[in-house]
DNA sequence: AAGCGTTATTTTTTATAAAGAATAACGAGG
DNA sequence: CCTCGTTATTCTTTATAAAAAATAACGCTT
């Protein structure tokens, strides 16, 4: 099949260098799902040490934790989601998903609509 | 001064491959105002033969020509945009006009307002 | 004490993107 | 026929990003 002209719309966070974005949004429904930065890194076909380095800037951009993170113990420990970070995921969400309304809107009218008076 | 937390959002058209976005828009604002693919490039702090490459793929995926390209001459040649590369800018332009309206007003609203019910 | 699977960190390797260099053709004008 | 500044194209080099590898620490469990 041919494919036919389309948009794609990437939204990023930044303060002096970028904070949240896709990836690491992303990245923290992985670890919500499987309690493991190591899985989630693995089911998004990352390599974990980039993970990690996603992670360290954008905790450092935002200045909070996204992620309460503990080594050892029986299941070799583990990363949970913040409270704060569960906040941004969703503010990141809602913001992505309303915005994408509109740009399918806006693309409709500017790319499909062909000046039908 | 110590930057605030802010977003920057990139939109692009493709097909197959990336057929439009801020880099061939801003290409072909550049050609306007020089009458040279060669120029605009430099004005852009980019490559000829990189500036030379993203004309071509878009073009291709678009299926219709950008601008009109003549070498030789008194002056060595020059580009001129089409007029369905006019259109094209019109059109992007436009598109991402209204786009950061909304983003700034939904910015605000998830990121800056912090509950004031 | 040993094993496990995680986080933490740095270093090395590989992949990808862009820049840069090099060459040719072009065609009006002198 | 020579010059000029373009476009056109490919090849080589450089820069950047990501992956991969290698260690170590951690702390619960056995």
């Amino acid at each position: 099949m041919k494919q036919g002209l389309h948009y794609k719309m990437t939204v990023r966070l930044l303060r002096e260098e970028k904070a949240f974005g896709p990836g690491i949004a992303r990245l923290l429904e992985e670890i919500q799902k499987t309690g493991s930065m190591h899985q989630a890194a693995k089911n998004m076909g990352l390599s974990y040490s980039k993970a990690w380095k996603m992670m360290k800037t954008a905790e450092r951009e935002l200045g909070f934790a996204l992620t309460e993170r503990s080594t050892g113990g029986r299941e070799g420990g583990g990363s949970v989601i913040t409270q704060e970070g569960l906040d941004m995921m969703a503010r990141y969400k809602s913001f992505l998903l309303d915005l994408e309304q509109e740009a399918d809107r806006l693309f409709r009218l500017y790319f499909e609509k062909e000046g039908e008076s």
